[in-house]
DNA sequence: TCATGATTTGACCAACCGGTCAAAGTCACG
DNA sequence: CGTGACTTTGACCGGTTGGTCAAATCATGA
């Protein structure tokens, strides 16, 4: 009838308790944020991301029951930083102005955490296995949300009529395009930094895009 | 001093002699293909790919020395079905149709070879480990001549001014993105097939963006 | 039919990997 | 300074995985 007591992991899946605690645990995310975004899931091991953080093995799993659980808990981090632009997009603002700036600051976001776009392509391409749910739920509401707004900027004559989803979509891929495929892009580019030319290329290419025709009514 | 004989592997690595090798060795390859594409080189296993193929493990061994093997050859064969949309642009005809219909091209090779396409962003995305060289040869100057093209046209006032380079990777983003983001795409779009929606967005996107400005001298 | 090379496989192995455990060390506070 | 909870770790374990090997089987053509 003594208690069960001293489970292994300190109380709580939850919130850290000690000083030592959040340290330890921003240490190991941020080394399984480098060991993932570098291996991708399967090639990661505790090992290296242990190593990697200043750690033993075991005192990592002190602090997280399994690798699993640290590769979720960091996907749901990132997920937010990763919708934050789309979130900041003024929905009474002026469309072209709008969107052309969400496009500037998910090429930012691109250019400034590759590792963190990588480990989520990385999870969509395996089929999403962990964070479908939220694709399914947040992810799709915001989006419906922004469509349904630049549906209306259309209506509006503020913007020339395109499919909402499909130009989100555009904006997603272009972006993101430049730090999952670096490699390939400065192969091509021949070692160019390719960021400061995508910059204005993105830039027109919506513009013109968007830009609705000056003859009409 | 009797000959060394018997490695247990077929003669040589190069072109296969028998019909049974030719037979095994297809197998073997789209096999591969299954497995690579659905659980990324490093979760993939020798046994689902031999299982996968109805031949044992030291079979498959026989074919090909090592797993490394099996992978790198599938990855060349695919940089040829990869490339050629691009190489069938047609530099001496319209630009507007020729561009567009690159695009078309390769959407469709998007939505008919997903798995391809997988295999070849998780290569990308792993830092190209096998296939850098052939980016920055075969790639980088199959763009290079392509991009001369592109340059020429727009000079010739038949195309709007972009960056040929940025332009391209434009395309190759768009495209792909439907191909390796599909579960994305499906959960934001309630599970709708995209493709019939990405052709007509695309065709649309891409002919704003290169239309030339009719108010020109 | 028989010999020879091509093909196939069951058994096996060493390395790796995620995870466990008991014991030792450390911290904070009364 | 003692004590109970928190933290750390060396040693270990069972399962998986890429790859080997010797022996068996098959195909072919003289």
């Amino acid at each position: 009838m003594t208690k069960r007591s001293a489970r292994p992991h300190p109380r709580d899946a939850t919130k850290p308790r000690t000083r030592i605690q959040k340290r330890n645990r921003e240490l190991i995310l941020g080394a399984a944020l480098e060991v993932f975004s570098k291996h991708g899931y399967r090639g990661a091991t505790l090992d290296q991301i242990s190593s990697e953080a200043g750690l033993s093995k075991p005192n990592l799993l002190y602090y997280y029951p399994s690798k699993e659980a640290i590769h979720r808990e960091l996907l749901h981090g990132l997920l937010d930083t990763w919708l934050d632009p789309l979130k900041e997009l003024d929905h009474g603002g002026e469309p072209l102005d709008e969107i052309l700036e969400y496009v500037q600051r998910k090429l930012q976001l691109a250019r400034d955490y590759p590792r963190e776009s990588r480990i989520f392509a990385n999870e969509i391409l395996q089929g999403a296995p962990t964070i479908l749910p939220d694709l399914e739920g947040d992810l799709k509401a915001l989006v419906d949300r922004t469509a349904a707004t630049i549906r209306r900027w259309i209506e509006t004559g503020k913007l020339a009529p395109v499919d909402p989803v499909h130009l989100i979509f555009s904006i997603w891929a272009l972006t993101q395009h430049y730090a999952d495929f670096d490699i390939q892009v400065r192969a091509v580019n021949g070692g160019v930094d390719p960021f400061p030319g995508a910059e204005q290329h993105l830039n027109t290419l919506f513009r013109r895009m968007l830009t609705p025709d000056q003859g009409a009514s």
